[in-house]
DNA sequence: CGGGGACTATGCTATTACAG
DNA sequence: CTGTAATAGCATAGTCCCCG
């Protein structure tokens, strides 16, 4: 990853009072701060969650003390009253964890400005997932190149531009109407009740093909369908502008939550559900799927013809709640 | 020695294509 | 609307060679 050092950065780093190894993950957690400062607020607060910091280095928060320690970030911080002593108000780093609020750290230092260094975020752990991308891109025949964005986790690899063409023969399990189902399951896990959005899905209808039945969009059966999603995707991911208001009418409760998701900064509706979608393919059904042969596409993957059914009942097994699909790459 | 011409390498931006 | 990767186009810089 490459990043800008700074030099208040640097010394403090060189004067850890720690070993070599702390140092050398105090720049991973700096780099990993670093990448995510572009979701900075007005304040110049930005959300990093302390899943990935952990991932990155698992005593992340004896780095981060140290950085706040220096004086070089600080964290986002809300006011309490003190239990012991209620005249007292007391700071607090604000999240969290049920509403799926990460703390937010900014930086006290000017970062644009530094040293350009390329630090090596991978650590010694192997994932499955990237070992049967590996594999699976060595075996097909494509140059090794994976990596994973930062904005919803996704996995990027060399195979994915012309897949359809370059795998006719073989097979994808994808999910029908992904993101709009994963929001369904989302809400119902917080005990989101938007009416309308719950009983689309609790009475198993097309999602995208409800939305334009309810708003009136006229055209053909597949256009309709095209509309809804791009108004979904607008919905999702905008900034606030929709091609048609009326979805706000439509799922009044849906829209509240997801202007209070994208409060702060408007890219997390789409990140958050991008993460979400990556954790499922990625990090769970990629990394023990039963087989050998695999390529993830975002939403789905690529198997051998040989695999293709039992790849499929393994994923239905896993996520009863996703509607898998298998379908000839021709 | 310097002046071209032809070619190659690099860097930047805009566009396209794919995913949702 | 979001993302990343690849590509196209263009300008610039460097290299090589021939020639006067």
């Amino acid at each position: 990853m490459l990043v800008t050092l700074p030099n208040q950065f640097k010394t403090a780093i060189n004067k850890m009072p720690f070993n070599v190894t702390v140092k050398k993950n105090a720049i991973k957690i700096y780099a990993a701060l670093y990448s995510k400062s572009h979701l900075k607020n007005s304040t110049g607060f930005f959300p990093v969650p302390s899943a990935y910091l952990a991932a990155v280095n698992k005593r992340y928060y004896k780095i981060l003390d140290y950085f706040v320690e220096r004086g070089l970030i600080d964290y986002y911080k809300k006011a309490y009253t003190d239990d012991k002593d209620i005249f007292n108000t007391i700071y607090r780093k604000s999240y969290n964890k049920e509403l799926g609020i990460c703390a937010k750290y900014r930086f006290l230092v000017n970062v644009e400005v530094g040293d350009e260094v390329n630090v090596d975020m991978v650590s010694n752990r192997t994932n499955r997932w990237w070992n049967i991308t590996e594999n699976s891109l060595i075996e097909a025949g494509f140059d090794v190149k994976i990596s994973r964005d930062d904005f919803g986790r996704r996995v990027w690899h060399s195979a994915i531009r012309n897949y359809k063409t370059d795998f006719q023969g073989y097979y994808t399990i994808d999910s029908q109407c992904s993101q709009p189902r994963l929001l369904y399951k989302y809400f119902k896990d917080k005990g989101i009740n938007d009416p309308e959005y719950m009983r689309i899905f609790n009475n198993e209808l097309d999602f995208y093909s409800e939305v334009a039945k309810k708003l009136d969009f006229t055209g053909t059966k597949e256009s309709k369908r095209a509309d809804a999603k791009d108004l979904f995707m607008h919905w999702i991911n905008g900034n606030g502008y929709v091609p048609d208001f009326e979805i706000h009418n439509l799922f009044p409760i849906a829209s509240k939550y997801l202007k209070s998701i994208k409060k702060g900064n408007y890219k997390s509706g789409g990140s958050l559900l991008q993460r979400i979608e990556s954790k499922i393919w990625i990090d769970d059904l990629l990394t023990n799927i039963p087989c050998d042969f695999a390529l993830p596409v975002h939403d789905s993957v690529i198997v051998k013809e040989k695999d293709v059914d039992r790849v499929l009942e393994y994923c239905k097994a896993k996520y009863p709640e996703i509607r898998f699909k298998k379908a000839l790459l021709k």
